[in-house]
DNA sequence: TAGATTGTTAATCGATTAACAATC
DNA sequence: TAGATTGTTAATCGATTAACAATC
């Protein structure tokens, strides 16, 4: 389970071909270590590596794969490249999906030049801001446009995850713009305590709930 | 339990008044949304709303509470001030944390002005740059310091938590320089694969993780 | 061969859920 | 009182762990 906050419609009756909510978590985990070690020139990981950056037990991870097919050697780990491929054809996040930002600031230029979304796909594909001010500046490839054209944006761009990168106060009013417009996985870096209908899926970035839980273990 | 990645020595002996991972890991989620609560102005907060803001179960989160004492009320709910004091009591963080930043990129400047780390005590007391451009620019009531300084200042402000905010080929190094200072807690926003003694706890922010588990359930 | 690591089993522990009496 | 919500039980399910044969 996770630290995380993220659910969906549990009521929905599940296809028989998906994935309980920890494996597809778990394995998430693992793709973000294993797209970091191939960077870094790696051919080859242990389970027993891969619980070290991961924080998961090493013979759980030896059972989330093998559930799937023999993708290990024994006596040498598994090949990066090949469970790479392996685990984005199990999860079924091999293509591109286009995210919409929110916010010109320090935050949302700060993700819009991150690699951590490319890596896994996602392609920062607009940026918006509601100061008339910033619209026209360029953040590398794009220019922020007004929050007036998510709407069109959202349909010509087919855009699947709105990211708000907003103050608290502005972002309850973008969440229920882009539920209008469709779009059913909204992640949210501000404070704001967001209302949407049960489809949707909100993802809140607390940094300080991770920092609270480490510190706890660290002050007993 | 977790997406996020945290664990802590797992083989030290625990002090029989050490809560189980899971339960801290929960109560600080709880935590998170109480303080946003509060900051909204509400009084009470029933286990079903902190259910859907938390996306832990109403069912869990009464268990978890009721273990600790009856903290509730019958028909109406918790009251969201005193179940704030109560959590920090219970994870004993009710204290002020000192926190050292490196990097002052968008990233840097982004975590340096936000509430998230304020709201549970956690109090940026320095910034470090590699940059000597960077050096002696003021970023709120802070002043950029240079990452020669790092050892100084965590002897002096007592720095406990060590936030990473630098492009992924100076992670390690300042990891380093953390560890040997003797930080035990490096939070890193970085996409390196970060390698620390044992009894450092390290933990790597990934949005995208988060994000590709999200998706997964929208694409199934 | 010797060493390492996978794949798998079995046993334990914690999380999840539904249900409901107690009570505000 | 009627409605809502807590506190708690019991039953189920998934996660965790140790152990080890198989095999690279």
């Amino acid at each position: 389970m996770g630290l995380s906050g993220l659910t969906t419609d549990r009521d929905d009756i599940l296809p028989p071909d998906r994935l309980p909510l920890g494996i597809a978590a778990r394995l998430s985990r693992y793709l973000q270590t294993l797209t970091q070690a191939r960077k870094m020139g790696r051919e080859t990981i242990s389970s027993k590596e891969l619980a070290t950056y991961t924080h998961v037990n090493s013979t759980q991870i030896r059972r989330d794969l093998s559930g799937f097919g023999k993708f290990g050697k024994r006596g040498v780990g598994y090949n990066v490249e090949s469970l790479v491929v392996q685990i984005r054809k199990i999860l079924r996040t091999s293509g591109q999906h286009n995210i919409a930002l929110f916010g010109a600031g320090h935050l949302g230029r700060a993700i819009a030049s991150s690699d951590g979304f490319a890596d896994h796909g996602f392609r920062v594909v607009a940026i918006f801001d509601r100061d008339s001010a910033k619209v026209g500046e360029r953040i590398g490839p794009l220019t922020v446009r007004h929050n007036d054209e998510l709407r069109a944006v959202v349909e010509e761009q087919g855009i699947v995850v709105g990211v708000l990168a907003v103050p608290g106060h502005a972002a309850q009013g973008l969440a229920d713009d882009l539920v209008a417009a469709g779009v059913r996985i909204i992640f949210n870096y501000s404070e704001a305590l967001l209302t949407v209908p049960p489809a949707v899926t909100v993802h809140t970035s607390n940094p300080a709930v991770d920092l609270l839980y480490a510190l706890y273990f660290y002050l007993t």
